[in-house]
DNA sequence: CGACCTGGTGTTATCGCTAACATCACCGGC
DNA sequence: GCCGGTGATGTTAGCGATAACACCAGGTCG
């Protein structure tokens, strides 16, 4: 029987390469006070034993740790999911390990309760997705000193932040509408306390101000397919509308629905336009024109102000936005003469 | 000024209560050998400070983390993405943080990489959703011991694995369709070195041969609507088809969107099923029925495999599958006469 | 009634690392 | 030809927990 030894550790390291402990320590720690050959010698020994540093020890003595902490609901939806992925990406890149806290519903209790887990694992910082208001406000729970980064959250909270610019995105959208014709453009909304969807509806307003179209009124709705369907179901049967801007593509393929139902030729009878770009968005009927948000984009401004906190303590521009793209596709024509 | 004094530790706790810090740690362990008494001021005192223990210490003593690795790919598919998340909540409530570790392609130096980046976290064990064979093969360069469970793997591979019934999920989406009046059933596949289209395929080619029916030839294709649509404007010219099971949903979306431009009616014309039933898929044209996973039954049994090796370093069931299944919604009609 | 257990607690060693300081050889400068 | 600086290395002291053992009071038992 072969008795299964410990890890190697530093010292069997250091005994193998003949040197003190110490120097393998400075090895790995990359400072300049160490001879070539040594270094060579000690680089050996490491890959002779498959020697894997203790974060645990090291973490111990500097009180540090290369872990990040992110906050996020658990949903599939895709904005938050794309984000997620994309921020897992870079952190790792930057030689951070992220731990994922999930949350059924973005309530306060929950996400206070996510941000003490991390707190306890002792992360270099917190990320939180925090896309509505009610998370927005467990953000007051966090003690200061606390490394804190929010995306997609409040921007009326003084915490660094964030966001893609969701007004910018609408605005286009919008404009894209009217500039195709249309005299007024119909808006249908996401949750009222999410963040993004209040975003959007502020460009969409905006853009229609711009031109002194009339402002319909908003039609509110979840981020389901279902609740665009009944929005769509709505609007089908009033002639006067002929464009409409979805806060995110699911609602608009729930509003395509509802209109091919109805008969009313999508996009020669009315124009749609969504959000997000989800990848399928090109194959639906017909594929939809939407705004395109640069998750990678925001995931490294993200990490940005993140490290810059860790490392300062400060940060000097606590608010940051992504510009958004149009994406033209063939849900979008001028409206029926 | 303040000056920031360092966090509260084990003998600030014991100080205050008036005991040795080993009664503060048995506290905390749940020793059962701690008066009553003792174990309140404790507590107290533990409260009074905000006091939490430090993991690393803990860790660096014991030579365990709470900490488990994720390997998943960087994609916001629908199926991996619920998975992943489903995961991190089951981990989440057992006491477990999860540390994902994304990889932007599923090859053998990646996975490895990621592999590699987490046994240098030393986590407790590993899962890792390795849907296709690159991915698998990877498996091969972690060295026994650590404790590993892949998701949606090989199942000709001996590594403890989870993964839903494909097989089955198919064989009824396929049925379902026979039993509906349709002489055979066409497939468009996804990527055929993944092992959840294998066994889908698998699992269609089962309930044809099951009815002898004809078996047509498998359409390749990719996981995306782009490619489902490719396949669609191919199947749409083919008057002898008159139902197609699909490998996901966003193929499905691509058939769909292929047979409406072609003007062949789903479900009049055409019958359509597809896999996974992602959120919007009730309100694709028409809404489709589909067969759905139940990820979080996957997480658990992920989660329970992992533990059951992390503790005994055994595993007493290392494969097991989940039944998902068949939603009826509007897509499947009696083929036309 | 002394040996022995047992529940409650304290003391000490230890995990594997980094920080701080100590040591020592070698160098150039006056 | 001694002095101080500097580069390369070693030694020691923790970081904050758990494990192992020591200790002590009080009860049980032969």
């Amino acid at each position: 029987m072969e008795k299964t030894s410990r890890d190697p550790a530093m010292t069997d390291v250091a005994r193998l390469a003949g040197v003190s402990h110490q120097t393998v320590s400075r090895v790995l720690n990359n400072h300049p006070n160490v001879r070539e050959q040594t270094r060579l010698r000690v680089k050996a020994a490491i890959k002779e034993l498959d020697y894997r540093p203790n974060r645990a020890a090291r973490a111990l003595v500097t009180g540090k740790t290369q872990l990040i902490g992110v906050v996020a609901q658990n949903s599939t939806l895709y904005g938050p999911a794309s984000l997620l992925s994309a921020f897992e990406e870079a952190a790792g890149e930057a030689g951070f390990a992220v731990s994922v806290g999930r949350v059924k519903v973005l309530d306060r209790d929950s996400i206070a309760a996510a941000v003490e887990r991390h707190r306890d694992q002792r992360v270099a910082g917190i990320v939180v997705i925090a896309p509505n208001s009610s998370a927005a406000d467990a953000l007051a729970d966090v003690p200061a000193g606390v490394p804190l980064v929010t995306v997609d959250g409040d921007p009326d909270r003084s915490t660094p932040l964030v966001t893609v610019d969701q007004a910018k995105g609408a605005f286009e959208a919008t404009k894209h509408l009217i500039d195709a014709g249309h005299e007024t453009v119909w808006h249908v909304s996401g949750p009222a306390d999410w963040f993004d969807a209040a975003g959007r509806v502020e460009g969409w307003r905006a853009a229609l101000d711009a031109t002194s179209a009339e402002v319909p009124p908003v039609v509110a709705a979840d981020w389901s397919a279902a609740s665009g369907y009944r929005a769509g179901q709505m609007l089908a049967r009033m002639p006067e509308v002929t464009a409409v801007f979805c806060s995110n593509d699911h609602l608009a393929l729930g509003v395509l629905r509802a209109m091919s139902e109805r008969g009313r030729n999508v996009p020669h009878d009315v124009s749609v336009v969504g959000f997000d770009d989800v990848p399928e968005a090109a194959y639906f009927i017909p594929p939809l024109t939407t705004v395109r948000p640069d998750f990678a984009a925001v995931a490294h401004e993200t990490l940005g102000l993140l490290l810059e906190q860790i490392s300062d303590g400060e940060t000097t521009r606590p608010r940051r936005t992504v510009a958004p793209m149009l994406v033209k596709r063939n849900s979008v024509a001028p409206p029926p003469r």
